[in-house]
DNA sequence: TATGAATGAGAGTTCATTCAT
DNA sequence: AATGAATGAACTCTCATTCAT
């Protein structure tokens, strides 16, 4: 078996990231079953054949294009958050609900479908189980340096972070008929004041 | 050409159960698209063959699984929720989150499969796409004919449910290392009786 | 293997005929292959399984279908061609095709599908092969007891059978667009006649 | 999902021909249904997924093979009946029987079978209905193009067909013993001069 | 004897992966 | 290095036939 190549050359790494962002898509749009290889190497305008001097196999692009996402999403979060000015817990809400619900909306089902593959394949929970985990312990370790230093932060956090990927859902993913959004947001970011202001 | 069975008689009746159970238990534990029906019907003790006779396809078993399930399951909560006494908020909300979590742990990753479902398939969309309205409707009006009558009652409900349903997540399906189930379950408790009683 | 049983009391026949019937409809609807043993079972009013104590398997119900088929008709032609009178040529032949399209044009795609049976089934194909011989021997004998003796009468016939046939299709199963049927039949039977005289 | 493929180099012209040949050989042999996929392509020399690259489904094949089989034969055949010289009717009549015998008998229960599928399959009968009154049309064009110009002729010469075909069946599919075929030919040859020249 | 639910081999089809070019 | 046609195992589903009731 031919060792997937680690790409150096620019066009390498280009051609990598053009297979990366069509599978994302495709596994947002239709989920890993129905996307199938030839699919994604059309959309990235290569060879079926590239593909698999890229990665092993379809998992692989499966993994490597989620964590692709999740950690450029992440990064762009927490750049959005750390704005150099004084520590507002409640423009620190609202900073981080709008910018949470812009920044995933993009990619609505992304989330979904990533947590039933963490259910049902094992080496996809693997790479993933601690993805929410990272992301629970920024925000701690985030407020902890803002001096907003809670008991049971953590599980205050979670419950946070839960009522705004909620949120998140409801915009980019399933709507509820009924649901009006901006009440929701506004009650999200009372809710979530509260919680972290206790 | 061959129609699906209806079946009246007792053993007709028990064999379509065990093919739901079956079903049920498998695309639970390895999702549709591992799910074959060879499997199911080996589950069910009984042929690949029989299967077609209570079923139109391996999608009308899924869907009728899932059906099952929440139907059952439903009715169960609300059995158990609506006690004869006079009504306490907190307790509600108690007997609330306690039902829910014990009645859903049970089954893991059902409702993240559903989810995934619903997102990936035109028909099981259709069958399914009202069943969370259904629910959180049902526990607005139980709300209403208990004079809790809030202003924007429905988008409150709905965060509710999602904490709650976050709790039960925590407990059947994903786990986070460092969260405090019983911290976490009474830091839920209280929020949603904040929201309720806001 | 239980032997298929040869039916004695009058409720045995008449199922057995009620197969025969619902069979011969079936294959000549739908053809062979479309045709299922479950739908015979049903259109002839009785189990599934007791339609294999009748037949040993779904062939054995074609050829007999056909058998009887093949054996009805032929008997019911040559009693309407063997009228008491002195025999004339030209109203011998009016009457031949006249009963032979009215007769076979009823049960349309018959004798089509039967051909392609004998092409595709070594059973039915030595079942069958020699039914058309005994028409057209059976004609041949019939000419020769009315004094029609030609030279190279079989060859003669046997033209002439194929043009009777080929109207009788015309009519009942394959239409032509811009044939006219009465053009062709007049056209059938002058060449028929002709042939026959000469 | 998959795209068949449009073939343009030659190997992939030269493949999709062989499975036409194996597929229409296997067709003819034993029949639409007891021919599988796996058979044609194994005669085929590929692999049963290539089939599916070349076509959607085995009805394809079955529809691709025939018209291909019989647009082969038309054009040959009018080939050799348009010779460059004086129109001679009975001259035509010898040419005609001789080169569609000759062609068709190679093949010998194509026809047949067709017919059947004709019959039985709705997809099969809007390709192939009006294959039949092409080629009646063809011949009725050539005579009056050779001003034979009679009353009915499109009558007379689908009777002329009928009669011809019954020759070349006997010659290759279904032979009637004590039939032969020498003095077959020459009556059919007689009986289509004397109708086209009436 | 009659029933019709059950069987299971075998059909058509798909698609992740390979490899000759 | 790149291509994309080819592979073939594995899937879903059908139906002639059987057999417990």
């Amino acid at each position: 078996m031919t060792d997937t190549r680690v790409p150096v050359q620019k066009r390498s790494i280009e051609k990598k990231q053009r297979i990366l962002n069509a599978g994302f898509e495709l596994f947002c749009e239709k989920g890993y079953y129905k996307t199938n290889t030839i699919e994604i190497a059309k959309r990235a305008g290569i060879s079926t054949g590239a593909v698999y001097s890229y990665f092993k196999d379809k998992r692989q692009i499966y993994i490597a294009a989620f964590e692709n996402y999740l950690s450029n999403i992440s990064e762009h979060l927490f750049e959005r958050l750390d704005v150099e000015q004084s520590f507002q817990l409640s423009d620190f809400v609202e900073r981080w609900i709008t910018n949470y619900v812009d920044l995933y909306a993009a990619s609505g089902h992304a989330l979904v479908q990533l947590r039933m593959m963490i259910l049902n394949d094992e080496e996809i929970s693997q790479h993933f189980s601690d993805f929410e985990n990272i992301y629970f312990l920024k925000i701690v370790e985030f407020l902890n340096r803002n001096s907003i230093v809670n008991e049971h932060l953590f599980e205050k956090v979670y419950t946070c972070c839960i009522l705004i990927d909620a949120l998140r859902q409801e915009k980019s993913a399933f709507s509820h008929s009924g649901l009006d959004f901006d009440v929701l947001k506004y009650q999200v970011t009372e809710t979530v004041t509260r919680i972290l202001s206790a």
